[in-house]
DNA sequence: ATAAATACTACCCATTCATGCGGTGCAATT
DNA sequence: AATTGCACCGCATGAATGGGTAGTATTTAT
């Protein structure tokens, strides 16, 4: 009777259209990619939250085919909810849309279990592309994020020099290690503060980190210091 | 004649008095030191700047028996500025008066050259006594100072457990290392932000480091992470 | 000779960190 | 039953950090 009817337009919806969560905490963003998506007959957006814990509690990622999610997010990020969703509901295709595309987010996200990676400036049409590849279990992501993905397979011993510290930054990062500020590091060095920002931009660039701790981590695991 | 006189005069002075030269940034305090120094028959005050790099610009340094110097002083540190006079002027005995009485300041002061360490809460009668035997070639320090530095010696593998990380401390420094931010590891180990904080200040101490950086540095050189 | 590239210097701004202080709940101790 | 210690939570604040953007002087390349 009913039931049965309700269960076979569920069917129905389950089988033909791409369940989607949207998860990004910038409303005007939300809004607008919901209603892009809701606009094409072949999907269903079955809610868009402001962050991952919000689409948890919401339980709607057992009947979700593709999940839509921002790295920047408040409280849980992104990344850590990928990770998550990977324990609890292995079946979503995660797909991460960011501002970011340094290799660091993009390989985080990417290890934590996200198929595809696409900017935020991405077209609705690519967005929706995207989706579908999703869906398909294709890995949907812009050529740029491609690349990144490709290199990181190839020539893993292919460190060109723009990969090397020289000596200047080498000297910082060992000053940087020892836990001394900026302006110390400027005095020790005879550089201005803002001289000693400069390397360091730099060095967070060449090691693909960025923050001060992980510089460290890093430079200390590679011998460097 | 006039010139002699003056040579004599200088030269008595040099005999005489102790010359003491004071880098101190709060002007309380520095105009507190200089008055209560200049108040004694014994002591004679060349100067005193609120930063090390003013008071090398004077050019004291050449006739200065004892430095008394802040360790906390805009541009160059006061601990740099020991190291900077053990080279140009190593016949300053230099004596520290700060508010820091961690391990890692005391013996950086220490170590940089420094020939006494002060609290800043120390009595002007014992601020007095301190620049006596710094020119003395004795080393000026309060009890707790000297504990710390007499305990540097003896039982150096004497790490009782109030200085090993537990179990939840090694988690979270590992975390660190990472590159993390405490929200990040909040989420990561089911902690509340605050939560986290308690713990990284326990590692701090325990560490003897007052930063990210050096924690995951010390952590990493002793085999903690 | 002019255009890049390099090594800084300088500001601005939002976030993150370090740290002090107070408070809560719980378990072991006395 | 009262006390103490520990793990944790919250709040507040100032300093440090990271990232963006732009300008300058000196080399280097073209």
């Amino acid at each position: 009777m009913t039931t049965e009817l309700l269960e076979l337009d569920v069917m129905v919806k389950e089988t033909d259209l791409i369940n989607i969560v949207i998860v990004e905490d910038n409303a005007y963003m939300r809004q607008g990619w919901t209603a892009i998506l809701e606009f094409e007959d072949d999907f269903n957006v079955l809610g868009a939250f402001e962050s991952f814990e919000d689409s948890v509690k919401s339980g709607l990622y057992k009947e979700c085919d593709v999940a839509i999610m921002d790295i920047e997010l408040p409280g849980m990020s992104g990344i850590e909810g990928v990770r998550y969703l990977k324990k609890e509901n292995p079946d979503v295709h995660v797909v991460m849309a960011t501002v970011f595309d340094d290799d660091k987010h993009v390989f985080d996200a990417l290890v934590a279990g996200a198929v595809g990676y696409l900017m935020k400036k991405t077209s609705p049409a690519d967005l929706c592309d995207a989706i579908r590849i999703a869906n398909t279990g294709g890995s949907p992501m812009t050529p740029e994020i491609a690349r990144k993905v490709i290199r990181s397979f190839q020539s893993d011993p292919a460190k060109d020099e723009s990969t090397q510290l020289n000596e200047r930054e080498l000297q910082i990062l060992k000053e940087l290690s020892s836990g001394k500020s900026y302006q110390s590091i400027a005095n020790d060095i005879f550089l201005s503060v803002d001289g000693v920002r400069y390397h360091i931009r730099n060095i967070y660039q060449k090691m693909q980190v960025n923050s001060r701790s992980e510089a460290v981590a890093r430079g200390i695991k590679d011998r460097l210091i």
